[in-house]
DNA sequence: GCCGTTTTCGGCCCGACTGTTTTCAGTCG
């Protein structure tokens, strides 16, 4: 059982605890312990295996024997006892925002209701505010939220949220009266959905700001409006909370914004043990107050600017503080992309155009990674014309200088497991990237012979987006992606991660698992248009989030040292 | 249930905010 269930089983119990009016007192130790388990790096199996569960903050005699029993039997006794005396159904209500135990267990009491959608009847009808403790203002709020609720039930993709979040961040910097203004929450750690988009800035006009957003044009509701924080509803249906701060509290309240609770508690450990105190108003000690500016902060912590999609709890400020953290990737390391649409497939930009797009961006390089002939929706090359591209490649090459677009194929793994096109046809290119994009619902076993049949063809250089999904939309197919990552390493296949917002495929997890095998990443864009280069600073975020170093990702190496079997 | 003592009990993160009250409880970040 991985590390996150047990932690998830252990949120629950607390939730139920709570719910069933038990000690608050003991349901925090629960969380706790789930909160230890999940910002382990030592998974905890491994830590069950060793008997050094008592070593994790918050686990003592009686949470280690349960976190045991939870292991063994995927269950445990008391997880049994509380849903026997409190329906299961309750935990859901728990996601409306606004509700929490105390109110959920009120509503059970008085009304008997146990579900979202009684709850939503009785708001509905007028029932609800009949409970103490409610009234008319809270009925609305939790109908509001159950609405918002079935809208966004897995929270917005980054791929909605953050292009949104940047938009209207721009409109505000071009306000006079905005000094300062900056993402914040998870959506800045670049978390691949976030509940909402969290904004701070300065101003000089809090009132007059406020007034800004919430006649924005893409504003549809105002949830809340207060004279320094209001919160909105926009046309995506995405929460946007824009909180202004004083100046001189900038960077503290940006530092706890985009957490992680993890995180943040490891500084303010930090900060303990050097006679400091650090909390949301700032890092305090010797008389003075640091919070303006975040580096400040760090620095006085004596460590390095984590960048935010490390601030996981993950580890990161002890590997900061000892020097360990790798070296952090920047979109500068990237030499080129070596997977990118032209039109002589489903792109709509000409080679050329493409070519002049990787040069602006100081790129070495640019695959050409079109679609193979089974995929004619998306314009498949026959061999044929796969192989005019290929001269029409050249020839452009002929009048670059050292700038080099690569003769490249994403060739499809076809339902047998053979790929698009006989090897003496691979053979011809410099990058093969091979990708399953039919027979999505083949069994688990299926798929994963296909990717990995793939891996062991000698021509293939990189799998193309590994596990197929689509976030917020849907799950990608079913394969064992460790046994790929296992045969990658065997055969020095690397895997992608697919910088393409709506897919970041690979996603953190499993390129941590790829770096620690020794298999080399490629963070590729599958743009379709000179713009989606731009996409690359997704596939960066991916591999922050996994601690990728330069050294471990495929396309930082200059055009001479790339790894690529026909380059070689 | 854990933890750390003002050391075997009593607090557990805490301040802002809001709705419901009539001085405060619950939620959230």
């Amino acid at each position: 059982m991985e590390s996150w269930q047990v932690a998830r089983l252990l949120t629950e119990i607390a939730d139920l605890m709570e719910i069933a009016g038990e000690d608050s007192g003991k349901a925090m130790a629960y969380r706790r312990a789930a909160r230890s388990i999940s910002s382990s790096l030592i998974p905890v199996e491994v830590l069950a295996q060793n008997g050094e569960l008592r070593s994790l903050p918050g686990v003592g005699p009686a949470l280690e024997k349960k976190i045991r029993e939870i292991l063994d039997t995927g269950t445990c006794a008391q997880l049994e006892r509380l849903t026997s005396a409190v329906p299961l159904t309750l935990l859901d209500m728990l996601a409306i925002p606004e509700l929490g135990a105390k109110t959920v267990r009120n509503i059970y009491h008085h009304t008997g209701i146990d579900d979202i959608a009684g709850l939503e009847e009785a708001a509905r009808k007028g029932i609800l505010r009949k409970v103490p403790g409610i009234g008319v203002k809270r009925e609305q709020k939790i109908l509001a939220g159950i609405r918002r609720l079935d809208l966004a039930s897995e929270g917005v993709p980054l791929a909605i949220a953050r292009p949104l979040a940047l938009g209207l961040l721009e409109d505000l910097r071009f306000l006079p009266y905005v000094e300062k203004a900056a993402l914040g929450g998870a959506l800045r750690r670049f978390v691949e959905t976030v509940d909402q988009v969290d904004i701070l800035a300065t101003s000089s006009e809090p009132e007059r700001l406020m007034d800004f957003l919430t006649h924005h044009k893409l504003v549809r509701e105002v949830e809340s409006r207060g004279s320094r924080a209001c919160s909105v509803v926009t046309t995506l249906s995405v929460r946007v909370r824009l909180e202004v701060v004083a100046r001189e509290q900038f960077g503290v309240a940006l530092l706890y914004s985009t957490g992680s609770r993890g995180h943040l508690a490891a500084l303010e450990e930090r900060a303990r043990s050097r006679g400091l105190v650090l909390g949301p108003h700032g890092l305090e000690g010797d008389g003075a107050s640091l919070g303006a500016r975040e580096e400040d902060i760090y620095e006085a912590l004596g460590l390095p600017l984590i960048p935010p999609e490390m601030r996981e709890g993950r580890g990161e400020v002890a590997a900061a503080a000892d020097g360990s953290l790798p070296t952090v990737l920047r979109l500068g390391h990237l030499k080129g992309d070596l997977h990118v649409h032209s039109d002589w497939s489903d792109g709509i930009a000409g080679l050329e155009e493409l070519a002049r797009a990787a040069m602006d961006r100081g790129y070495e390089y640019l695959g050409i990674c079109d679609h193979s002939r089974s995929l004619a929706i998306a314009g498949g090359l026959s061999v044929e014309r796969l192989r005019r591209r290929n001269a029409a490649i050249d020839e452009l090459n002929a009048s670059y200088g050292s700038f080099r677009l690569l003769k490249g194929i994403e060739v499809d793994i076809l339902k047998d497991g053979s790929l698009d096109y006989p090897d003496e046809v691979l053979r011809e290119l410099d990058v093969v990237i091979a990708s399953i994009h039919s027979g999505f619902r083949q069994s688990k076993e299926e798929i994963t012979s296909r990717l990995v049949a793939a891996a062991r063809n000698p021509h293939v250089d990189i799998i193309g987006h590994p596990t197929g999904r689509l976030i917020g939309r849907r799950g990608g197919y079913e394969a064992d992606i460790d046994e790929l990552v296992a045969v990658a390493a065997d055969t020095g296949t690397a895997l992608e991660i697919n910088a393409s917002p709506d897919r970041l495929d690979l996603g953190p997890e499993y390129v941590r698992k790829a770096r620690e095998a020794g298999v080399m990443l490629s963070i590729n864009t599958d743009a379709h248009s000179a713009e989606g280069l731009a996409d690359a600073v997704y596939g960066i975020s991916v591999a922050r989030r996994a601690w990728l170093s330069p050294e471990g990702v495929v396309n930082t190496r200059p055009l001479d040292e790339l790894p690529l079997r026909r380059l070689r």
